[in-house]
RNA sequence: GCGCCAGUAGCUCAGCUGGAUAGAGCAACUGCCUUCUAAGCAGUAGGUCGCGGGUUCGAGUCCCUCCUGGCGUACCA
């Protein structure tokens, strides 16, 4: 189906075409005085210039030519030269049955829908998710979800940090803890035991214990470096060893994103991509675009039309060693070869941007994808506390992302209890339900390039623009549907009666043209705008029309008809940003 | 120094290609539950849109100066 606004649109063009002028000049655009009007065009202003005549005499003009057309229930022309729509109660009653009855809604799938790969979550093994983590997957699954829904074959790539020093100083510190594995005896021939000489727990601590402790003492830190160096040159003992950190800490991080209800399609990481470097790093050489500059081998990205200074991206660091630039470029000659994506879509903290830049740069010099190849780089804000600072707990720590979700759960089940309404076997599971809801929410309706202030209290008070007030929409219209107990066509539905039904109703008629927007921007904030106006007007409706108590049956089916086309657009909306509504809360 | 981003109500944020009276939520205050879940609905109050110029019939929105904050600026990721 075409977006209401377009169809309006074209009646517009029509009319100034008609009229005499630019048809280009007819754009509705949605009313910013409700008062007024529900549509309004302002074409006529802009006409004025061009054609050198007072702006209401081109309204006027156009009003004309508009003529009666069964689109509008009233149109006007009023000074300077707006051009002020409502819409026909019967027509908008017959887009909604549209709407009702066809697949996504109306919503129609991207002519330009490609293959996509969305890398996101860049978790480090060995780490605790901390709440630092939370946006890039909450922000990632809503956008996968919503590339998908206009169609794109969505490829997710949770893209590990599981190869860096990191892994050096948690060796480091075992040999240290438990100078008996066998593990680092260079001797040692023998078969390596299949079990893990560690638990998830001790591995979160150790991690900290040691970059802490490398800080100061240097002599440690060379020996993490040095391990470092031998699990990266394939020795045998260093090799089984990261093994182990790696299906201990990848067992944890997937029950933890299951928690959160993320999912990614692949989890290669970093270590996967080191047997294409040579040969990337082939490529970018044969291309003539490496230079060696302070012992280092690097790309030259300055571009002339550069305001900025663009430091030239480093492949191969002074040492030998390689780098995050070489992993990612590395990382995309895979993905070529596996996947051959038309869009790349990278989902990191925005102090990465450069990073970026320079990697996006030498990838198109090198010819490592096509010249039409779009590789998008979407950087995300910090989470800051309630000091507008970067978030910690109380104590000052980073806190953990699964003592986050115990927190606001426990909350949840709090308030659940007061209202009685949930029976003890589906409490835990609704409590699930609506933290997730109060958690994404609060998130997502952030726009994602920029800080925000993460506050647990606000999140957790349920009130006004949150996750949890959606869903209470959503399942006082399920009760009254339950209760109402027939079944429920949308070609049921009648034309507006009261101006608290055609607003949900214009409301309603807007779903594929806002979801659109958040595609375009990749934007999950715009979905979460469009679904609180909806419920908003929604809630409105539900308090001023009895619906179970209405006596006239035509008028319940079609009232039925539109709060249940109502639940299926904020589900499906919902959905999108990555959480479900319980039966009752 | 240079670059990027931000500055809108006490707080947290919207504001779609420039348009009519700058919108929400929280917090404050006032009404509405014998009637479909009050996690709701209605209402009151609260703003020199960082400062100053400019373009325009019209600027929160576009251009320039300045102020403030955050981030980045070759061998971390």
């Amino acid at each position: 189906m075409k977006f209401l606004i377009d169809l309006i649109s074209e009646q517009l063009a029509g009319a100034f075409e008609k009229a005499g002028f630019d048809a280009a000049y007819g754009k509705a655009t949605l009313s910013n005085r409700p008062d007024l009007c529900e549509y309004q065009c302002n074409g006529a202003l802009a006409a004025a210039k061009q054609y050198h005549k007072a702006p209401i005499q081109i309204a006027n003009a156009v009003l004309d030519a508009l003529g009666e057309n069964e689109m509008f229930s009233s149109a006007e022309a009023v000074m300077p030269g707006f051009l002020n729509l409502k819409l026909s109660e019967d027509y908008l009653a017959s887009y909604l049955r549209e709407m009702a009855q066809t697949p996504h809604y109306g919503a129609q799938n991207d002519p330009a829908a490609c293959t996509i790969v969305l890398d996101y979550g860049g978790p480090n093994v060995a780490k605790p998710l901390h709440v630092g983590h939370l946006r890039s997957a909450i922000i990632g699954e809503s956008l996968k979800r919503i590339y998908r829904f206009f169609g794109n074959h969505v490829i997710g790539d949770i893209h590990l940090g599981d190869w860096g020093l990191q892994m050096g100083l948690i060796m480091a510190q075992l040999q240290d803890e438990k100078p008996e594995l066998p593990y680092f005896d260079p001797g040692f021939t023998g078969e390596y035991p299949a079990e893990a000489p560690f638990t998830i727990s001790e591995l979160e601590r150790i991690y900290p214990t040691a970059s802490a402790r490398s800080k100061e003492d240097e002599a440690f830190a060379a020996r993490a470096h040095e391990e470092t160096f031998r699990l990266q040159h394939g020795e045998r003992g260093e090799r089984a060893l990261w093994q182990h950190i790696l299906r201990v800490s990848v067992e944890d991080l997937k029950r933890n994103y299951d928690n959160l209800g993320v999912s990614f399609d692949v989890w290669l990481g970093e270590s996967d991509a080191q047997k294409y470097i040579p040969q990337m790093l082939e490529t970018v050489k044969s291309k003539g675009l490496c230079v060696e500059s302070e012992g280092a081998l690097v790309v030259p990205v300055q571009e002339e039309t550069d305001a900025k200074e663009v430091p030239p991206c480093i492949l191969v660091k002074s040492d030998g060693a390689t780098l995050y630039a070489t992993t990612d470029l590395a990382t995309i000659v895979q993905r070529e070869q596996d996947y051959h994506p038309q869009k790349y879509m990278y989902l990191t903290d925005k102090r990465q941007n450069l990073h970026f830049e320079q990697v996006f740069r030498v990838a198109k010099k090198a010819g490592l994808v096509g010249a039409d190849t779009q590789l998008g780089h979407i950087g995300f804000g910090t989470m800051n506390g309630k000091d507008g600072k970067p978030f910690k707990t109380r104590a000052g720590g980073v806190m953990r992302l699964e003592t986050l979700i115990a927190d606001v759960t426990d909350y949840v089940t709090s308030k659940i209890k007061e209202n009685q309404t949930v029976s003890d076997e589906e409490l835990p599971q609704t409590a699930k339900c609506i933290a997730m809801a109060a958690l994404k929410y609060g998130d997502l309706s952030n726009m994602p390039t920029k800080d925000y202030v993460f506050d647990l209290d606000r999140f957790s008070s349920f009130e006004g623009n949150t996750g949890p007030y959606i869903l209470y929409t959503i399942v006082r219209i399920k009760s009254i549907l339950a209760k109402y107990g027939k079944p429920v066509s949308g070609a049921q539905l009648l034309p507006a009666e009261s101006a608290e039904q055609k607003q949900l109703m214009l409301v309603l008629s807007r779903m594929a043209d806002a979801l659109w927007t958040a595609y375009r921007d990749s934007a999950p904030n715009a979905v979460c705008a469009y679904i609180y106006e909806l419920a908003t007007a929604a809630n409105k409706f539900y308090h001023d029309v009895k619906i179970l108590t209405e006596p006239d049956a035509a008028k319940q089916a079609s009232y039925a008809a539109l709060i249940d086309l109502t639940r299926g657009v904020l589900e499906t909306c919902i959905d999108l940003l990555g959480f479900s509504a319980p039966e009752r809360m």
